[in-house]
DNA sequence: ATAATTTGTTAGATTAACTAAACTTAATAT
DNA sequence: ATATTAAGTTTAGTTAATCTAACAAATTAT
């Protein structure tokens, strides 16, 4: 139907579009990592062949077919890093280059299989969202650890990012999904929290990592 | 280094070179589904590569470099076959297609993982062997139930081949890898044999069948 | 309002993988 | 020994995905 490399066009528009609704080529091309003009041209084709609204010098978006199919490729790479971390027990830092080959497998009963073993699961190890087999996703809205008091307490529960180094800095501070966090105090220079949960009394976390850890309330 | 296409036409070779020591162009062709010149220009363009020992008009045969490459092709494609069976819960008729995928898949971290959640198995489901790390196969010299005599005892260990629709003739008849086979009679007629396996006495096997089913004699 | 900048498009090439058609070399068969 | 057939090669052309360079439209800044 669609090559791997028309697939992770439509991932990338998939992501671009979920925050804002429309998407301009640049940034197309640059999270692609390819020249304005490759991106120009499959875009006329991906458009030609109906998963993409598209008029010469206006903004992009996904046809609904095209939504549904980018879902679809995203449902299986979130099963994937689901399956290598529970299944084969992977990092959850480890997982996203294998997961971004995998996804392209064409194979209904490959991925069923794994989310039947994994117990049909709807987050992703890093806590986004696995659309289901029609491509519907149950957006949560999480906040970001920085809205917080000192003095309320909160769970993680998903990250605004999966980035390398960001898990990497999870990981030494030995901190998961589902840690019940508390905030100890806030300083006011920086936006830094100090924040205390299992084995951590006072870790110190920046506001680019408080933004990026995405919480709900305790009460 | 090569291109998913690429690997499969060194794992063409490679199956081809096992039985005979030189394959010619046009099988190459035919297994892999393209037309003659096609294969031509791509073993030209492997033999620039160091892949494949080519003189025009003369047959082919894989570099020792080339040997290695496809091995290892291979190895990914049988740790997969054997990881799908044995961890994911599928028949052993489904798993060719998705390892022909999975083959391809960039990682030595996941197919290491896989061979060790194995415990290093050193055959895939349908009894063949899988290359080791540095793609050496220990070759396993097995007879075909055929050559066997009425009165003797022997083990199913491997398959000759493993179409689909081979194996689904064995589920139906519920023989598996190492099934204790005894050789009731055989039929001088169409070399045809009468053979009793635990649960079943006396199915008839044609000769087609008996070459096909690769086994170790029973003292 | 117009110049400068950013963004988007087109044109022309390249490479990989494929094809059909024409041609050449090798093998075989009488 | 030579005609026929089979096998292999070359040439010319396609499509997908990429690039650079040149150009056009839209936006922003003075």
């Amino acid at each position: 139907m669609v090559s791997p490399t028309a697939e992770n066009y439509l991932k990338a528009l998939f992501s671009l579009t979920a925050e804002r609704g429309e998407v301009n080529i640049t940034e197309l091309s640059h999270l692609l990592q390819v020249k304005l003009p490759t991106a120009n041209s499959m875009i006329k084709s991906l458009h030609e062949q109906g998963w993409v609204s598209y008029e010469k010098y206006k903004p992009l978006s996904l046809t609904p077919k095209g939504k549904k199919k980018a879902a679809l490729i995203v449902r299986k790479h979130r099963l994937t890093e689901m399956y290598l971390v529970d299944k084969m027990g992977f990092g959850w830092e480890e997982v996203h280059e294998i997961a971004e080959q995998v996804e392209h497998i064409d194979s209904t009963i490959f991925f069923d299989r794994m989310d039947e073993l994994l117990g049909n699961p709807n987050v992703d190890p890093h806590g986004s969202p696995i659309p289901d087999k029609n491509g519907e996703i149950q957006q949560k809205n999480h906040d970001p650890l920085g809205v917080f008091k000192p003095g309320e307490k909160a769970k993680l529960v998903a990250l605004a990012h999966s980035s390398s180094d960001f898990l990497k800095f999870l990981n030494r501070r030995e901190l998961l999904l589902g840690a019940e966090l508390k905030i100890e105090s806030i300083e006011n220079y920086d936006n830094s929290m100090v924040v205390s949960y299992e084995n951590h009394p006072f870790e110190t976390f920046s506001k680019v990592v408080c933004d990026a850890l995405l919480v709900e309330r305790l009460v």
